[in-house]
This record gives structure tokens, C-alpha cells and sequence, in this order.
DNA sequence: ACCTGAACACCGTTCAAGT
DNA sequence: ACCTGAACACCGTTCAAGT
């Protein structure tokens, strides 16, 4: 059977789990297909358009932010988070794309959108959503390359080091919440 | 003259400041030094080593923070900020590096001292500081991001642009330091 | 419509050999 | 001590040609 866009997108994230964000490359994944990599530019525009469809797929069904600000604001982080670390290298990949203003640029639109009708002006609301964008990147980005460098430091039980870093993670979002609500003061 | 290693080093700062790290290869440094791909390998263990050298030149004395801590902090965070806009795409160097646990790795222990002995618990300190680099790093990667990107999409006036991300900074900085702040008053 | 095969212009790194 | 030259094992992408 002929293959589909689909059967690469999937083939791609196959690897990206198994083998990392470094060991995605074309040949590889045509390899992995059984088929030549040039095969691969009819399913696809290039290497840049597939990362962005993964992207997509790794954010896909995010529900935006709702409810009272507070805790709507720390579960959608929380739940992002768990979306990203679904995905090996997820952060890194999300980062590099929203570089290039290619996808998942519109991220912090959901919290801006929230913060805005709590109460804050659009730039509050846009600078704090980018902020906090920024924090659950940053955590996600050192978490994951933690996990892929703890088998070469020696790797303290995993169950034990997710938990830390969870703990972390909602410290994290918890110390920029209280930095928001303070924000809402000086209005 | 033979080539020394610091030769080396001062060629890759330049082709980073003028063609970003994508461009930033071995074969164009050798090329840049009118020398063998080969060559370089006497003076550099790999490509990554000379990656680490580039962010201690580029974090060079930078100082600790001190002081009262708030104001300490913020002008800690400007003075990273302003090291880091001296060179392209410097912050997604040093964030790869820090990944890597290569260099720059404790960038987080000035600020996390001074919260310390500002009263913070150690975890609440090492927590904040932690979030306090991803901010500024996450930042200072979408602003030279931008500035990349400004050729393509169409170029706002640079100036303007420029202090305008530099108040967006500085308000993100802000709200982290509130939260920091009532995170004391939880003490 | 979907894929192959060959080519182009690249990478980082190693290593014997030269001076 | 410092560098060359050639090689190895890779990249992403294009494009004529096949079915």
C-alpha cells in the first residue's frame, strides 16, 4: 500500500520518542518507512513543515484556560506541561518552531485571553502570558534533558526525580501566579 | 604565524555575530582561518568544546548579584540580558550548553545565594533562581528570534523595536519579583 | 499518483603522513 | 608542534525517470 501523510507524521513521532529530536532526520525516517528518502518531499514540503506537524500534533486538543484565573491559569500550565512530556524533546521542538514563527507562536494567546478578562490591561495580560510561556518551556526544556542525561550521571530512580520535578514545576508557576495577582494591585 | 586557540576562538565569536550558529561550522571556521576542516582539531577537542568556550567568553565576568536583593536581582537579570544581546543567538548557544550540563550550568547560584541570605529557604531560593534563568534566557531567545526574523516579515524601525522588548523584559522580570516577594511574606 | 536513483552541496571527525 | 589530504559516515533537497 501506498503510504500516507499520516503514516510519516506518525513514523516521526515514533522516532522522536525513541531516539530524540537529534536522530530525526529524513533518511532515517525513510529508512524507517522502507523507502527512499526522496520519497518522503511528496508527502511533505520539507523537513521544517514536518517538525511544525508534529508540533501541532503534540499541542493538539489543548484546552484553552478557563474559570477563575487563578487556578485556571496553573492547570492549563500543568496541563501543557503533561502534554509536552508526552513527547521526547517536545520542548526543544516547540521552541525551535515558535522561532520560526511557524507554529505554536499563538500559545500564549489562551492565558493572555484569561488574564484579560480578569481584569488586566492587554499588555499586562500579553507580558505575563508570554512570561509564563516562557517558564513552562524553560522547566520542560531542563526536565527533559535531565532524563536523557541521567543515564550517563548516574540515574537516581525515576518515579522519585518526576515528582521533584512536578514539585518544581508548580513552584515555578505558583511564585509567577502570586507575581500576577500583585500585578492586579498596582492597576 | 601558527594558528593558536584562541585564534580559533575569537573566528567562531565572528561568525556568530555575523551569520547565527546554524552557520557556525567546523569546515566554514577552517575555511574562515584559511586552514584545514582537520586542522582545527589540534586546537579544540570537538565541536561542542568549542561551543562551552564560546559561552564563558560570552558570560565573562559577569558579576554576582548583591545588594538588596530585589534591585540586585533586576540589574543582575539587565546585566545577563545586555551580555547576552552582545552576540547572535546567544541565548539558544547557552541554553543548549546548560542542556548539555556543559557550561554555564551554575548560572543560577549568584541569585540563589543572594535570595538566601535575603531569608529564603534553600529550595525556595534554588526554585526562583531556576525560574528567574529560564525567564531571562526564554526572553532573550524569542527577541533574537524576532530580530532574524524582522529581514522577512518586514522590519519595524530597530530602535523602537528594541526598547520595546527591553520594557517587556523588564516587566516580566517585575512579576517574577513580586511573586518572590510574597513568596518571603509565606515564609 | 507515488516512488526510485543518482546527484549536489553540505556536515563532524579521524588519522596517517608531511614539515 | 602544527597542519594537510584523504577518507568515513553522515546530512537535506532536487529532479529526471520509472511504474
Amino acid at each position: 500500500m501506498a503510504l500516507s501523510r499520516q503514516d510519516v507524521i506518525d513514523a516521526a513521532l515514533g522516532i522522536l520518542d525513541e531516539y530524540g529530536l537529534a536522530d530525526l532526520t529524513m533518511r532515517r525516517l525513510a529508512d524507517n518507512l522502507q523507502v527512499q528518502a526522496s520519497a518522503l518531499y511528496w508527502h511533505v514540503k520539507n523537513k521544517q513543515s514536518l517538525l511544525a506537524e508534529l508540533v501541532r500534533c503534540i499541542l493538539d486538543d489543548l484546552p484553552e484556560p478557563s474559570g477563575p484565573w487563578r487556578t485556571g491559569i496553573a492547570s492549563w500550565a500543568a496541563q501543557l506541561r503533561e502534554r509536552l512530556m508526552r513527547h521526547r524533546d517536545s520542548a526543544d521542538l516547540v521552541a525551535s518552531m515558535r522561532a520560526l514563527g511557524l507554529a505554536a507562536t499563538d500559545l500564549d494567546d489562551g492565558p493572555a485571553a484569561l488574564l484579560r478578562t480578569a481584569g488586566l490591561s492587554e499588555q499586562q495580560a500579553s507580558l505575563a502570558s508570554q512570561t509564563l510561556v516562557h517558564l513552562v518551556l524553560g522547566h520542560v526544556y531542563e526536565e527533559q534533558q535531565r532524563v536523557q542525561l541521567a543515564p550517563l550521571t548516574g540515574a537516581d530512580a525515576d518515579e522519585e526525580a518526576a515528582r521533584a520535578a512536578g514539585q518544581d514545576f508548580d513552584g515555578g508557576v505558583q511564585i509567577l501566579l502570586a507575581g500576577i495577582a500583585s500585578s492586579f494591585a498596582t492597576v
